[in-house]
DNA sequence: CATGAATGAGCATTCATTCAT
DNA sequence: TATGAATGAATGCTCATTCAT
């Protein structure tokens, strides 16, 4: 489990995230993945047997990475302001870390890459889990908590969250989506007011 | 203004959304468009240039046919709960036709083509602004109007719009993009009439 | 043989002539000549047939204003010293005028396009012998005469400035061949005292 | 050192040689040499990145070959007749060989393929420095050896080799640069009994 | 465990040329 | 006399993948 091939695959899972990162989807090639992390390129094929194995397993790691952030920061939360204040705050954490940018990679690659679709849609399932049941928490004590389908819900920001940075990748300019997590931060706050007052 | 010329252009720019749909944008070459129309790959450039004008050639077609037929269905509209249902309604119709995949494909793969992310963003504005038209309109009257920050809304739902279609093109499974429009459509009706009944 | 026709390919000519002295023998298709000359690119082969007979004609034409402009300037002379100098000056003027740089273009090509080699020659006999002829008329009198074999030296003169201009044209830096032509000036006097004292 | 790789390499080399030979610069694709030598052309690219490369490494391996024979040729001379007659049989050894067509089809193409010309320079001037060091050597004791210049006479040496090369190898005729070097030959002798005597 | 070499298929793009109008 | 449209073949180059070592 940790010999000197396990230390290797780490290295090109790396090279493979730093890539994609870097290059985009299309650029992340076999022999770009190699030059990154100045191994082999047949290195890739003799860990992962094809691209979109290796490619895989990248999403694997940086979702690894993110979902033990996110789970901390959301462990103590249970109202809505803080909530929404928060998932600004990570929002732009992913960006700049470019978590998220492997994810957006991979859809976009995926729709081009036989069977990587559902297999990256097995990776976003967890998400969808880990919002719902924040979510959940969150609202149980509110008057909202019982009109809410929170599945749909969860479901509903785990998409706001990719269009959010697709286009954000695409402009270069993340001032759009700032002000729209301000803004998200406001209303949350007066809505919290509410619920919370009737409770 | 319509010779021979303009009616290949046309033949070209469809082949190319059929391809789009079909293929994704990875699997979009000169060679696959020509394939689906059935005519020569140098047409391609003989008409186009490259295959990014092409690319924003197919996005503008689509663009103008949806836009179309959203200015229609929306003008007539002044209440939220008519306004989620048609979106749901619209949003079916899209992806029936295909619409969006083009948009979604040439988001993805932009951010692997330099020089096609400024353009497709362009592109995109138009929406954002047709959406925040639309929202000032139905919001005007009610007390919700004063609160909302149409303008974040607008790009929140443009966004939104945009991770559903990419998720449920992935998925090949349209059930919970559906299940989450009716759920928001009972919201809105449940928002609508709290709304009307104040004015 | 003066309609509109003609000076279309005059038109023709003239555009072939400037995109091979700016893009060289490999950029000068039928289309840049056309971009060039801001005209349909089928007119080349309308008027020309093909773009070799397209390209021996813009040496013809190069040819043609080349040889006027030496003929008149050899015509007076008879001396040694003056003719080398006035060699050097002439070579300039090409290179200034980019003459030369057409033929060197179009033999370098004539390895690559099939039935223009013979061709080209031709077009390089006339050289062969305006040089003979000239060495002939300045030798006549000088003891040299007798003893130069005049064809022989004819040919290697024209061997020699050709390879001069494509070594200039390679180095983008004409310094190296005018310090040969000013060596050769300053022979030629020495040359020129010696054969004129004994005549 | 000497793997398969450096095998295939001087393979690849040696079929890029003949085909510049056989089909000249504008004929020597990657798809030609890959023909020629039997071998996939993406090997071109694994083993020199690009064409260019490639075509330098040609020219290195010529010029190798040839400088060695060269520089054994002319080390024991030390008059000038023998040089010039010498160099006549150099010259029709190496159309023979076709040595210096890759030279001239390299020449000649470079002034289509950007980043070729100053390569092609560099690789020029060892020649001109092994002329100019012979004719030195050569000179040393004559009268003419202060009378000359030697790096200018170097340069048109050069120079006009290139140029005979180019005719030559234009008209497929050699008999005209065979008798110029016989007229050389001779011219050489005049000279040289003269100068010696004189010593 | 790792690698250099090799390959067949693919890419976007440009070419000279033809042809109907 | 001229042109826009169209084409088949070619270009340099990159790709994921295989394989012998």
């Amino acid at each position: 489990m940790t010999g000197p091939g396990q230390a290797t695959r780490q290295r090109i899972v790396d090279a493979a995230i730093e890539t994609l990162q870097r290059e985009g989807f299309a650029g992340t090639s076999a022999r770009a993945v190699a030059r990154t992390g100045g191994f082999n390129q047949a290195l890739v094929f003799y860990h992962f047997g094809s691209m979109t194995e290796l490619l895989l397993a990248a999403l694997d790691e940086t979702a690894a990475r993110r979902m033990d952030r996110y789970r901390e920061a959301l462990a103590g939360l249970a109202d809505l302001p803080r909530l929404v204040e928060l998932a600004g705050r990570i929002y732009q954490e992913d960006l700049d870390a470019g978590h998220m940018t492997v994810l957006a990679e991979l859809i976009a690659g995926a729709a081009a890459t036989p069977g990587l679709g559902p297999e990256v849609v097995a990776r976003i399932e967890p998400w969808v889990a880990l919002t719902a049941e924040t979510l959940q928490r969150v609202l149980r004590d509110s008057p909202l908590g019982s009109l809410v389908p929170v599945d749909d819900v969860a479901y509903a920001v785990v998409a706001l969250y990719l269009g959010l940075e697709l286009l954000t990748h695409l402009q270069g300019d993340r001032g759009r989506a700032e002000a729209l997590f301000a803004a998200a931060s406001g209303a949350a706050s007066v809505l919290g007011a509410v619920t919370t007052t009737r409770r």
